[in-house]
RNA sequence: GCCCCCAUCGUCCAGUGGCCUAGGACGCCGCCCUUUCAAGGCGGUAACACGGGUUCGAAUCCCGUUGGGGGUGCCA
């Protein structure tokens, strides 16, 4: 058996929730690797070792599986493969590219800031043939000249003087080795293929082929990808701070996975054909990341939601009752004993063809199962006080018409041609008959179509909200 | 400061020298449908940052300017 012609993968760190960026980072490596049938590997890149709680990694697994994201093989862990990367530090120190250093971070500060300000270390330990000590850290010996290029998917050739970069460390004077070094050590150790991230990570890339390249020249390079970053409406990389990075934010909303996958395809890519909605087999499909764009892109919550509206409207409306249920127990504004499933679903269609988000949903059955109607004050006062005339007519015809359909009378088609009869024979438009309606029962302007919710209220309560509201009427 | 990346409608994506008086999608506006609101249909608004080249011809190639972003750790 052969080796895949992609090996991709996803190399979070754990800190707790996965972002937004890097849930677009995972998409675009399991896209690439589906769609060349290779693997997607996963590796949590801990070597900080205090956020290594098994708990945010675990978080990181269930939001991916959310996602629609799967992955081949055994998750690698560097925080248990210190003692490869130590090896790989040995080696580099064995063969002259690299060398220990006693400089401590304020020398090394001092130091620059003395020279004039060029931050960066300058080489002091270089070639002191210092060994191992209290507070010594490992550098690379960097070339003084020629240029580390890297081959980009998406930016082509990347160029960087080694002169411009310093010798950077390689293991901490704790004795741990710093993220590059696992880094190549496990793209290398992994046979990775295709190096796709953030463009955040693309000028620490030299650094990291040059670690490759020095421990194992014979390797052929890998392919990178540097993604662009998704920024906020000010144009800045998403901030914790200020903007809801967290896919759990999201999931919390009311968005769908699909929808959410599917909108994440389309930051920093498109389809040939410009079908923009489609189910993510046909988006892997047509995937590539030579057709990845180069500018960052803006996070569009107004077209995230557009395209969650349209997976909504998709569902079997079972599987949108299902997938409702979250936000029909939790936070409700209805006492939870009050909450009848078939009353919900009596109504779910109409509710499922109108919600954006499925955290919507509470907000357009409340009335049938909070004890009296949220007033709208808003609606009250267009419909009710603006023409408290018109309003008493029709809340008056109503209640007339309602009190004569009792038992089997009280159907859908009597329901609305008590109404609709009144406005026609009194030559009231339908607009403006319903609206008081509505909002003595609903307390909003706006909602489920009328009658079918007034059914499913059912008698008693619909003559009983009109009644109130009528009294509340301004005289 | 230095290094790197980027630059088409408000936003996301098409466009890879002539098919572009620049296309699609979201948003926004208007009309139609309609008992509200959605959905749907129809129409509209709106962009090649600027300046030089190259070329018969440039949104597309080159250079510069400007603007934006990212990186400059014994974090990842």
């Amino acid at each position: 058996m052969s080796a895949p012609a992609v090996r991709a993968r996803f190399a979070p760190s754990p800190t707790g929730y996965l972002h937004l960026g890097s849930a677009r980072t995972a998409l675009f490596n399991w896209l690439t690797a589906r769609h060349a049938g290779g693997e997607l590997l996963l590796r949590i890149e801990d070597t900080d070792a205090e956020r290594s709680k098994p708990e945010l990694i675990d978080l990181i697994f269930r939001t991916l599986g959310w996602l629609g994201i799967d992955w081949d093989g055994e998750v690698v862990h560097q925080s248990q493969r210190a003692d490869l990367y130590r090896d790989a530090v040995e080696r580099l120190l064995a063969s002259g590219q690299a060398y220990w250093c006693s400089c401590t971070p304020d020398e090394v500060k001092a130091r620059a800031e003395a020279r004039g300000g060029k931050p960066g270390y300058d080489g002091h330990c270089r070639d002191r043939g210092l060994g191992p000590g209290d507070g010594h850290v490992v550098r690379f010996r960097v070339a003084d000249d020629g240029d580390t290029v890297i081959h980009d998917e998406i930016r082509g050739e990347v160029r960087f003087p080694n002169a411009d970069l310093d010798d950077f460390v390689l293991l901490r004077s704790t004795g741990v080795a710093m993220f590059h070094v696992a880094n190549a050590v496990d793209d290398l150790d992994m046979a990775i293929t295709h190096i796709i991230r953030g463009e955040d990570l693309l000028n620490a890339t030299p650094k990291i082929l040059l670690i490759r390249q020095a421990l194992d020249p014979a390797a052929p390079a890998p392919t990178f990808a540097h993604l662009p970053l998704i920024v906020n409406e000010k144009r800045q990389k998403l901030s914790k701070r200020r903007d809801d990075v967290a896919l759990e934010d999201y999931i919390a909303r009311g968005i769908l996975p699909e929808a959410m996958a599917n909108y994440l395809a389309l930051l920093g890519w498109g389809p040939p054909d410009g079908v923009e909605i489609r189910p993510m087999p046909e988006i892997i499909e047509r995937f590539a990341l030579a057709d990845v764009t180069k500018a960052s892109a803006f996070f569009d919550v107004a077209k995230l939601e557009h395209i969650n509206a349209t997976y909504i409207r998709e569902l079997p409306v079972d599987q949108f009752v299902n997938r409702s249920t979250h936000w029909l127990f939790t936070d409700t504004p209805w006492p939870a004993e009050r909450f009848s499933a078939e009353r919900f679903e009596l109504l779910a269609p109409m509710v499922q063809e109108r919600v954006r988000t499925l955290s919507e949903v509470p907000g357009y059955v409340d009335f049938v199962f909070q004890a009296d109607p949220t007033r709208d004050d808003a609606s009250w006062e267009k419909v009710m006080v603006k023409d408290p005339a018109l309003a008493r007519r029709m809340l008056e015809a109503a209640i007339a018409g309602y009190e004569a359909l009792e038992g089997d009378a009280w159907q859908l088609q009597a329901i609305n041609d008590t109404v609709i009869g009144y406005a026609d024979a009194n030559e009231i438009s339908r607009k403006k008959a319903q609206a008081p309606i509505r909002v003595a029962v609903t307390g909003r302007a706006v909602g489920p179509p009328l009658w079918e919710s007034i059914e499913v209220l059912g008698r008693d309560e619909t003559l009983r909200r009109l009644r109130v509201a009528l009294d509340d009427l301004p005289s």
